[in-house]
DNA sequence: TATTCTATTCAGAACCTTTTGAAAGGACCG
DNA sequence: CGGTCCTTTCAAAAGGTTCTGAATAGAATA
């Protein structure tokens, strides 16, 4: 039975999706099964994306799983049906916000806080140095400040934008606009 | 010969940083490369950069020119020395807009033209489908008018943050908690 | 031109991630 | 209970990515 055109353009968007999550450190399957639970209309069981993506029960079954501690998607109960079913955040708003959410917290805080201590084992021995190395390390201290002020910036811009939500966005665009000039 | 706190803190950073690459789906060598340059005050050659990370002359050939495609890094030549040396972008703002607008150019734009793609081949197909079907066939269309909307939405804001980034960040940041309420 | 110094390339090795499938676990049902 | 249905786990295999180092190329010098 050949496919709907919409079914083609599924399976084109699922793809590139999958290629794209791939770039940005998520696995190429992961990325593919969020995308297949984002178009469909309604949940979908284990079988059912075995069936449509080709894969293996055990690397649905982690890969679900691992959408599900993302926030990405939710499990699904049938009345009278044992099997689970999952389900898409629709919202392509709030699926930004959770994915930011997510990064910061396991990307972004370590390396935040690794910068922080290498500021002050610098800080710790900068009164011992002599004057030309002193240089050097107010120089690096100077590199760390300015990673954790960018950090810091961003997670405003960030907060501010989930705040206002995707009702908000284009004002607050609008806003920016006439700050930047 | 022991190392300095400031050389501890460097190679601390370097690690740390290198890891947070590998997960945004940069090589951690590539990554690691680009934090040792950031940290250094003057350029280094290819030798260099082996000894302090421990790493092979091609590998440090491939990853120097890598950085050097993204932009993050550039060539440096030296009166009376055939060696190359490379220095990186220091400035944190213009570091942050070279990733984006590469990420951009490279992941994002791939992904927009797909879903453009979809979109006009459901429309095609719509005319001809029963009631049904045609239901599902706009329901696909609205998520892929989500996303691109999304992706839109994020440009704008990503351009205006990055022209205000330039003229320094402090203003912006006041700007922000103002709005924020 | 031959020599020296440096940069680049790339096949194979090493390493890391992802996937499979079968076994174990757990929940519900009769 | 024992059987059925479904999910999870995990060791081994497959598949991918990155790294090495020796060969190659190129460019400046003598």
């Amino acid at each position: 039975m050949p496919l709907t055109a919409v079914e083609n353009a599924r399976n084109l968007f699922i793809r590139r999706w999958g290629e794209m999550g791939a770039s940005w450190g998520i696995s190429r399957t992961m990325a593919e099964l969020h995308a297949l639970l984002y178009l469909s209309n309604e949940p979908l069981c284990t079988d059912d994306v075995m069936a449509q993506l080709s894969i293996s029960r055990g690397n649905a079954s982690m890969n679900l799983r691992e959408l599900v501690n993302w926030g990405l998607i939710h499990r699904v109960h049938r009345r009278g049906d044992r099997k689970e079913y999952f389900e898409a955040e629709k919202d392509v708003w709030q699926m930004f916000e959770t994915i930011i959410r997510e990064r910061r917290r396991r990307e972004v805080l370590p390396i935040v806080e690794t910068i922080e201590r290498c500021r002050s084992i610098v800080e710790a021995e900068k009164k011992t140095l002599p004057a030309t190395l002193r240089r050097t390390a107010e120089e690096d201290q100077k590199r760390y400040a300015d990673i954790l002020e960018f950090c810091e910036v961003m997670n405003s811009i960030f907060n501010l934008v989930s705040r206002v939500g995707k009702t908000g966005v284009r004002p607050l665009a609008k806003a920016l606009g006439k700050l930047a000039g």
